[in-house]
DNA sequence: CCGATGCATCGACGATTGTCAACATGTCAG
DNA sequence: CTGACATGTTGACAATCGTCGATGCATCGG
């Protein structure tokens, strides 16, 4: 319980990182349509755009470095954090006090095949 | 008012379409993050994304057609209808009864601009 | 003209969401 | 150990959202 990484969720949405439903392309299915969904969805709050937006120019956030430039409290962030997290877009390193917030590019290049 | 072409609609967020702001590589405005949060929570519904899927794969599709094989009340389609209409992502055209429904694609690509 | 059809709007309902104060947990400095 | 700090968690609240029945407005076929 000493790791210094947290596991970044991933919670249900992996049917769609082995590979990629194109929204345009093909009907989709109600599941692949509710995966989708659910990181589109994460994305859809003006609070965690910027948020993402944040943690890609600086490559590394603390959650406390957040929160003034937001404008919310702290059990906001952490929420936003979470929900961005459980979507795959984003991971935690825990190190310290602080955890330092980073991107994964691979599930917002897998949301921009989806629209190809 | 005898014109056969709905305008879209077309609401509020003509901000990002003059030119696109990215999510990733710089930090976004509040009104940026807002326009741009406002098209993704219309991708943000299981429904609306296999409506969407629907209109892509056909073409051109009346909402009638699309009541069935989405297991929604009419009301219901015609709401999720003018939420991506609101967004710029779909057209409606009325042609005698029936209105027919065909992808914008313009806006999709500028979302995946915003991811790039 | 009349009945049927496709769609938008309205009103209502339960479910979900964004927000924050209060509290709990874990970490570091002294 | 103790106090300060960063973060997650819980619970509560208002606001928004997805859904559908009822209704109204066009349009078509006869």
């Amino acid at each position: 319980m000493a790791k210094t990484t947290i596991p970044a969720h991933h919670d249900t949405n992996d049917a769609f990182d082995s590979c990629c439903p194109t929204v345009l392309s093909s009907a989709l299915s109600v599941d692949e349509a509710e995966d989708l969904a659910k990181v589109f969805a994460a994305l859809g709050d003006p609070v965690r755009l910027r948020l993402l937006s944040m943690v890609a120019e600086a490559r590394e956030v603390c959650s406390c470095d957040m929160i003034e430039p937001l404008g919310k409290a702290q059990p906001t962030i952490s929420h936003h954090t979470k929900i961005l997290s459980d979507a795959g877009l984003i991971r935690g390193d825990k190190r310290g006090r602080w955890i330092w917030w980073s991107i994964l590019p691979d599930r917002l290049a897998a949301l921009r095949n989806a629209l190809a």
